[in-house]
DNA sequence: TTAAATTGTTAGGAATGACTAACAAAGTTA
DNA sequence: TAACTTTGTTAGTCATTCCTAACAATTTAA
């Protein structure tokens, strides 16, 4: 049975997946820097995660995911893109924005909304170039544009 | 200057302004059930409120909106339904999904993506049926469809 | 190889936001 | 109007998640 990880978790732990392919190895403090939390918050919260054996952390070593761990990361990097590619491809917003709102909500939306997200994207894109166009300049002739 | 409220918060004002509407009066038992949550909950949100000039309410009484409360509950009232109808008649999706996963996202999409966002329902509406009746035949012929 | 800098940990505590239990007021009905 | 039901409030707790301060281990550099 797979146990609800919060938001918070959810967080963590794409936190270690993305730091470990980018440095392969993880430490307390970069995960503190990628969350902006303070490192005994990081410690709390890999204490946690230790004991849903989500990661392996020894004192003063590195925090490793475990089999399941990595799993359970991978599904909320997952979402993660699609949502952010949403964000991209389909509504054009630069690549920042559609980051931080895609952290922001992707611990939130239900299964069916990200499968239809998904299709969403893979229509607009076959369809494009011209819809894509299309919408850019539907929006650039400014509407709600500020 | 505008003090930024807390998702907690712009769930709470957002309730009392729904069931405002519906109902004419605002009863601590009306916003219980709608948020699920129980009236002693209410009750101390209710007290946060009212210290932020959003909500009146005494003892036994029931609770009503400042002028400034409207203004926020509204705001956070068309986030809600802006979301909500991209996930309708964009997406497709079934009101219940849309209004439940509106509800939990409302608080965390920039300005700039809500804006985006709308521009994208208008554009896709401009453009029905054609290109709407294009994306139902394709997520219908079924790609990561369950 | 010791001193300094960096990183990690522990302890203790604060804010948020929820709960139950117990009681009080208000509203309803017999 | 007295009894019952519903609604509201208060008090006390708990879980989550963060923080700072103080200290400990590790790594780096002189």
């Amino acid at each position: 049975m797979k146990e609800k990880l919060s938001p918070n978790f959810e967080d963590y732990i794409e936190a270690v997946y993305i730091i470990q392919m980018k440095n392969k190895v993880v430490r307390v403090k970069d995960i503190s820097k990628m969350l902006n939390v303070s490192m005994p918050s990081v410690n709390g919260a890999i204490k946690n995660l230790k004991e849903k054996n989500l990661v392996m952390h020894q004192k003063y070593g590195y925090v490793e995911l475990t089999d399941l761990g990595r799993k359970t990361a991978l599904e909320v990097f997952q979402k993660h893109n699609l949502i952010k590619n949403f964000f991209m491809r389909v509504l054009d917003l630069p690549e920042e924005i559609s980051a931080e709102d895609a952290c922001k909500i992707e611990h939130y939306l239900s299964k069916k909304t990200m499968e239809r997200l998904s299709e969403f994207i893979n229509f607009f894109e076959k369809n494009s170039p011209e819809v894509s166009e299309q919408f850019k300049n539907f929006y650039k002739k400014g509407h709600t544009e500020k």
